[in-house]
DNA sequence: GAGTGGTCTAGACCACTGT
DNA sequence: CAGTGGTCTAGACCACTCC
């Protein structure tokens, strides 16, 4: 009674899955190593390689050369976040996007922001404060800095018919980006644009994106009150 | 002149990210096909497969079959956020972790958890509610629900001495979850608890995890005010 | 129908690391 | 030193999907 041949890196990787879950696998313990696996499964040892990576790069296997495969003790769960173009989000729940400008001017960031865009104290920045609406209500309230030196042409830019944001993606790539989850409460300014009640507990978050070391944008996106980001593990 | 071989998947990676934010390839645009970048690097296909599909997996590439490779228009950027297990994200710190049980009780969940967790009226299940301390400081306060068919034997576990996550890992793994991040006033009771003031923005986890269709628990953890979650893209 | 990505295979060499 | 995972290669077949 041997088993079907598993044909797949899926097959292969639901099959480890369910070893691990259903604890035939224990966590801390050492599985077999590529070839065997390939030889019980009946496949090629890249399969069982790519079947092993991926669960691996999930938190759920730890690899070591040498020291082989081991299933991991404490899985630190990893979950992959979309995060989405505000006004794909906006439509694809079936509501009408719209988008205002509040303000713009060129001053100098805020000591905190400077710093964490490696910017001098002389240096310029636009300075931008917009809402995005879904079905003509405030949706979120977004304040951001742009870096002049690192999106050229911006200060011609007539940001009241286009989103910062859409401009940015089509006419300033970045390359990497740092991002930050977090609560705040509410301002009496932001609350007054976001038709929020003072005090009530707003969604945040922070980013800042970068085109190798320069900083483009660096931008803070307030939620509405009962925002909810979502995923799956 | 011609290019030194990539012989890498590594290297093939980072010269095609390197085209897409250099707009060498425009957003829309088709690139060449995974024989032609083989021949042109100077590598086998598989290498070019392996960085494309990675480019791909973190949304950057947009792939079909027949119709070829092209640059993402509308890059939604993918985070990938390591959910901690408390313990070891203070004691990371450099803090040192401890533990209280507040509540422990055997009830009825509230209609909506129920809801989530596909629990009927007369199910019970086990109510925690808990605290986690860094350096004797409120860090987190979580509140509980375990299903009690999901998690057999979680009865007679004294949750005073081990928290009710730990054990959980440790007795009732998980195949897959739901989480949600939001924000949320402290009301009086958590105030409390976390030592926050009333009307303070809390950062909310929320986390449903399963064993295949029957839930195990399901857990909303409150965050101490100043509480960020980051990661990079 | 034909072009493209998706994957499998068998074999090979390399890089890391525990002993 | 030796065992393990990490990766490359060349070739093959398949699955999807556009035309």
């Amino acid at each position: 009674m041997t088993a079907p041949p598993l044909n797949t890196w899926q097959d292969v990787h639901a099959e480890v899955l369910d070893r691990i879950s259903s604890r035939r696998w224990k966590p801390g313990e050492l599985i077999p190593n590529e070839i065997d696996l390939a030889t019980e499964f009946g496949c090629a040892r890249t399969t069982v390689n790519r079947a092993l990576r991926t669960i691996a790069e999930a938190g759920l296997l730890d690899r070591k050369r040498k020291a082989g495969t081991r299933v991991a003790t404490n899985p630190v769960r990893k979950a992959t976040l979309n995060i989405p173009i505000i006004r794909q989000e906006i439509e694809q729940m079936g509501q009408s996007y719209a988008y205002a400008l509040i303000s713009s001017e060129i001053g100098t960031p805020p000591v905190d922001v400077r710093a964490r865009m490696g910017l001098a104290a002389k240096d310029k920045a636009l300075h931008l404060i917009a809402l995005h609406l879904a079905n003509q209500r405030p949706y979120v309230c977004e304040d951001r800095w742009i870096n002049m030196a690192g999106a050229p042409g911006v200060v011609d830019v007539d940001f009241t018919s286009i989103s910062a944001n859409e401009w940015l993606v089509a006419n300033a790539p970045f390359t990497n980006g740092d991002l930050s989850f977090s609560a705040l409460r509410a301002d009496a300014k932001i609350a007054e644009h976001l038709g929020a009640k003072p005090n009530d507990a707003l969604f945040i978050l922070d980013r800042i994106t970068w085109d190798r070391s320069t900083a483009i944008t660096s931008v803070r996106m307030a939620f509405h009150p009962g925002y909810r980001m979502q995923t799956t593990i």
